[in-house]
DNA sequence: AGTAAATATATACTCAGTATATATTTACTC
DNA sequence: GAGTAAATATATACTGAGTATATATTTACT
């Protein structure tokens, strides 16, 4: 997605260094999303050439420490202001779907059902996650499991209904 | 997204060359994604190098022909029944806002108010388009619209839904 | 005849992300 | 205390997707 931008979030919170950045990034999706390794370093490398962050020296146990610039800031408020597209092709399976025109119709009714399958799953499993959640747990996180929620509903909604003008 | 199966997928149909596929593409997409020319050239390089698809000869203009070979169609069929997953970083907006958050606060409204203006303004032009479109137009475009509009008006739901509790 | 737009291809380059190598420290267990 | 598995920490070569740009030819228009 760009986790160039979201380093400069956890740089905006305090300077920290590589592996702490990884461990930070990951913390902040809970763990669903594992990031990489050498992309944090890859990714630091382009930030620091571009003067988004620099590096004013090492901490007591000698691991390079990144701070962000002022221009780092200002390229973190401009992505976080910038609202994002919703483009039609921005969803795969729209996507696919038209490809598939051009191949056959015979397989179109076997990639809705597969479609609609995992969609239920996916359902299940961020209802399963919502009710584990207790209070003290992230409120963040549980918004935008609502949201992906809604989206899915919208999916299954959709799903279905194609797969009616389909027969 | 995945031009290198959409290439794929168009030459299914039959042979083409390099800027049919193209025109090819931006035909399919209704002309709503515009397609880098050269994007085309280094994508069937790379399908020609792992032997998706081959070039037996040129055309009576001298244009180059491509044509899918059996391991291209298995790579179509494998990626055309994979379901698409639905991560909850797949969309960009929740990722900003989870970041907005290791930010400052101040901002978030800002940001929820932006997004939902596009979001507006994304549904109006839709909703525009499918009035536009007349028996004739293409079939497959209209499901489309009608799936992006049931993810635009879940969207704006959960705006309303994120703006309040963040008051 | 002149020229703007469309047709047609090629290639060097950037950026994001992966695979892999490597060294050190911590935690565990026999 | 020796041995070792896991976690911590960084670096770099590489791949794949996509962009920018160069260039040549043909078609359409004035």
């Amino acid at each position: 997605m760009s986790v160039k931008h979201s380093l400069l979030a956890l740089l905006y919170e305090k300077p920290r260094h590589g592996y702490e950045l990884k461990t930070g990034f990951e913390e902040m999706v809970q763990g669903m999303w594992p990031l990489n390794a050498g992309q944090v370093y890859t990714t630091l490398d382009r930030l620091e050439r571009d003067r988004l962050v620099e590096t004013p020296g090492h901490d007591k146990k000698d691991r390079k420490l990144y701070t962000i610039t002022d221009a780092g800031k200002e390229e973190l408020w401009d992505w976080l202001e910038q609202p994002v597209g919703r483009s039609l092709f921005k969803d795969e399976f729209y996507f696919k779907f038209l490809c598939a025109n051009h191949v056959s119709y015979e397989n179109k009714q076997v990639m809705i059902r597969n479609q609609k399958e995992t969609i239920i799953k996916d359902i299940l499993h961020l209802t399963h996650l919502k009710k584990q959640m207790t209070s003290s747990h992230n409120v963040t996180m549980k918004m935008l499991i609502e949201g992906a929620l809604l989206h899915l509903e919208a999916d299954v909604k959709w799903l279905d209904m194609i797969a009616e003008m389909n027969n």
